[in-house]
DNA sequence: ACACTGTTTGTAATCGATTACATTGAAATG
DNA sequence: CATTTCAATGTAATCGATTACAAACAGTGT
């Protein structure tokens, strides 16, 4: 391995006149700067990285802790924050967290050690009082959460009025025995989404039946096994708002599996927008995030915070949108109108 | 920051002790060892990393390049290297190439300017050679890949044998007319995954109709629009193998959208075995890559390398699956036979 | 008591880039 | 011409852990 010093004999200058061609070419006059270029490229010199880091005790790494990177809609999240990373010369270490708060904070004190410059928490499950310590000390940034007052930047949809909005939706076609099922309770997107739930169900003078109400996994499985349960109650919903796209897909197949079409016999909303939804039969209706622009939006507000500038708000908010694809029955609906 | 010569200091020895209580505890006098681990409690002493990377040139860093994070294959393959990984004290580093050439050379850099101690290259474009060469200096593994004659360990399933397993089944469900739906052709996958197929058509006689074969891109979209144009032809198939789930899906729905019925009009054979394959309708019949597993391996036969440990086949093939579901129509066959 | 062996600990060099501070030299000014 | 100023470059310390080598020490056998 060639270093500074063979490339500062090579050129006839000291290595602090290497580095600053390297660093600070604007400090060096354009002839020694040919002399020390040319040398590197004779010698095909590479600076050490591992020196570099440890000398300015900086790694250019930024760490992403992911609850699951199987899941499809982290892995797109994680694709924009690569993408913007790999933009500003940042390399990105993956951590899947498995859900495990002691791995959550295994991430951290990764960072503490200052193995990484900064990091992304996706869906973190850490108290909110923790991570407020954390962020008073280092750089971090957090996606799909939400936390009450805090001074953390997060890159999130507004899940309360998004799911409002799906509720309304349903409301909207004619529906009034609307099911929900939910994501684990004990994450606050869950609680979100189920709020929204509520406020529009309430707006529109409906009395939800709580039986209407079950608890799923984010999973088809899940899905499908709540939707069977609500199949099974004397007066089933004629509507479902899930709280992803997974679980709606699930729902729909106990449905199928009962021989309850959807729309006409159960009129559908998920949420996330996956990949699969559209390719799904009936194609979902959904609320879409945009899960490549917040794995940006994140990374941005991380490399803002690396450069010192303010970041003005902590809660940035991305829109969302309503996709109206066959299963809430919509287009159904219009069809039948205009024959 | 406290560092090695606070604790040094605390203890009343010098590093040199405090670093082999830390790496070599086994040369060190039981007292002694007490002494500093005390002293490291007491100051909650952290060894600084980087200082200890730069000094060993070690990183304990892999990095993985993919060809997209997105897909759920490549997610999934990711997935058991990161479990692997942190096992065995290892960080995953993320990189995705977006099949880009250049940006699996710039993935080689990073290694060869030693960032990290080693690769693991998912689906590679590059060429043999050059693949060769790297692996002569730096240990590295290649994962969904086949190279003809190399040293370099590779984990895989065997695409050949497997879609030739997957072409007979639909033989033996009694169809001739059997399309594919391939890959990129200038990937080596697809065209195992193909020859796969020719073989399953020759030893049963058949002589395929070059009109049958269509190149897609393992998307659903390019699934669609290739079916569409096989269903175009004057004598449509009755049976499709695709060369990915995704475009089985796709070719599926375009069979549907021609009022085709799957399988009764057309048996579909896929291959992957995402996660959404047992959920689509109808499920899908295709081959199980143990895509975890793989990632798994591949990380396994990392450290081996880094243990300098012999790894004794080149070529690790880990054992496929055909997953019956109702895509193909064997399900419904069997019914229909009993009744 | 002495030499010898082996274990434990300490001293100081080392990894390679960066940078505070010192030096050189050339241009500018009176 | 002497002096000041400033840009360009060099010298050497520095980051913190590791480790080759040296030293100290304890135990053994004669």
């Amino acid at each position: 391995m060639t270093k500074m010093s063979d490339v500062a004999a090579l050129a006839g200058v000291s290595t602090a006149t290497v580095s600053r061609v390297l660093r600070n070419p604007e400090t060096v006059t354009e002839t020694t700067k040919q002399k020390v270029l040319e040398a590197i490229e004779e010698l095909n010199y590479q600076p050490n990285m591992l020196a570099r880091h440890f000398r300015r005790s900086q790694t250019n790494t930024i760490l992403v802790v992911v609850p699951n990177i199987i899941n499809t809609v982290f892995a797109e999240i994680v694709g924009g924050i690569e993408e913007e990373a790999s933009k500003n010369g940042y390399r990105v270490l993956l951590r899947n967290s498995n859900n495990q708060i002691d791995r959550e904070y295994g991430s951290i004190e990764h960072m503490k050690q200052r193995q990484v410059d900064g990091m992304i928490m996706l869906s973190p499950r850490l108290d909110e009082e923790i991570l407020q310590d954390i962020s008073e000390k280092y750089p971090i940034v957090l996606a799909t959460a939400h936390l009450d007052e805090t001074k953390i930047p997060v890159v999130s949809i507004d899940n309360v009025s998004s799911s409002k909005k799906a509720t309304e939706h349903l409301i909207r076609l004619g529906h009034r025995r609307i099911a929900h099922i939910t994501g684990q309770l004990d994450s606050m997107i869950s609680r979100y989404r189920f709020k929204g739930y509520r406020e529009a169900m309430k707006e529109n003078g409906i009395d939800y039946d709580t039986q209407l109400i079950r608890e799923g996994e984010f999973t088809f499985e899940s899905g499908y096994e709540q939707m069977m349960n609500l199949l099974d109650q004397k007066f089933p919903p004629t509507a479902l708002f899930a709280a992803s796209d997974e679980m709606a897909m699930g729902a729909i197949n106990a449905a199928k599996s009962r021989g309850v079409n959807v729309p006409e016999d159960l009129a559908v909303v998920g949420f996330d927008n996956i990949r699969f939804s559209s390719v799904f039969d009936p194609p979902l209706t959904t609320i879409a995030q945009p899960k490549f622009g917040m794995g940006e939006k994140a990374m941005e507000l991380l490399m803002k915070k690396f450069n010192g500038e303010p970041v003005e708000q902590t809660e940035h908010i991305l829109p969302d949108e309503l996709i109206i694809r066959d299963s809430c029955g919509a287009r159904l609906k219009e069809k039948l109108i205009r024959t």
